[in-house]
DNA sequence: AAAATATCGTCACAAATGCAACTAAATTGA
DNA sequence: TCAATTTAGTTGCATTTGTGACGATATTTT
């Protein structure tokens, strides 16, 4: 049962689909936080909260890790470290003193209009170079994804951008 | 120059292609990792130089590195790990004393090829489960980003599968 | 053939991460 | 109504990671 004939063939790590995902998420990933890295010294965690207050204004710590795919250690984190910058405050809920509403200040909306447009154009940059074919064939592969895996029990969470 | 219409448009981060790209390697490494590590109580440096090893035989730690995108500090602490459960031996060039041969041994052997295995089945089942389209989109778009990050100097180097 | 430079692999240290335990507050339910 | 359970968020600790420096050897330059 074990010997079949395919167990002869050996595995191609560069064609291991799992291992190309991975190496492609990382390559990009490196591109994209260069930039916020070199110009605020964010980190990947705090770039994610920043972009989640951005789009979404007021927040609870467990509604960004939620949404952006955090552990709520690094939310916390993240979130200490933002209001260290001053560039989100925390709000106590009156009706529920266990939660905080958390909000970006001026100066983070600021510095989240410049990332989200930084973000624009690295997308738009990328897509450019994938040309057409390789832009929709990418969308539907990470859709094709996102459809099976969003089927299954959102078990885990970590992090990286 | 800065303020165009463009810049009004929110950042939608889980439309954002390299956070997809991020979460849907994380998840589809997630998934496969729990094997090894389950099983063999593998980290992912450690399988990927299992892999290397089982794929080509004898390497030194750099092609490891540079075959699997393993920073070369992770290598030497896999091949040491690898070495302590007796899954690799060490052979020291003589002509080039510096560098050393890794060889998996016939237990080391006898992992990776149970690895692979589950490696493959994995993988098959992804494509199953992706359905027809849905696995050429994805490989096609992995392609794409390869041939488009393959043209710039490999700078870096890291981990992750 | 010496000196300068580059490469191989390891190690020490600092930073980032994950996990489990924790405090505080809210909810459930007996 | 009060004990048990659940939830929000933080902290401590152990593990993992990246960086830079290092010793040893090899190669290149002068």
């Amino acid at each position: 049962m074990t010997n079949k004939v395919v167990d002869r063939i050996p595995l191609i790590l560069e064609e291991f689909t799992p291992y190309r995902l991975n190496k492609a998420a990382e390559t990009i990933s490196r591109r994209f936080s260069s930039q916020y890295r070199e110009q605020y010294g964010l980190t990947r965690p705090e770039w994610r909260t920043l972009a989640t207050l951005g789009q979404f204004g007021a927040q609870t710590a467990t509604a960004i890790g939620l949404h952006s795919s955090m552990h709520k250690t690094k939310v916390s984190r993240a979130v200490f470290s933002l209001e260290q910058r001053r560039w989100l405050k925390r709000r106590r809920d009156e009706a529920d003193r266990r939660t905080e509403h958390l909000e970006l200040t001026a100066a983070g909306l600021k510095a989240y209009e410049h990332l989200a447009k930084l973000a624009y154009d690295f997308e738009a940059d990328l897509f450019a170079r994938l040309g057409e074919h390789g832009t929709r064939d990418l969308k539907a592969g990470l859709t094709a994804l996102e459809t099976y895996y969003g089927q299954y029990a959102a078990v885990t969470s970590t992090d990286d951008d």
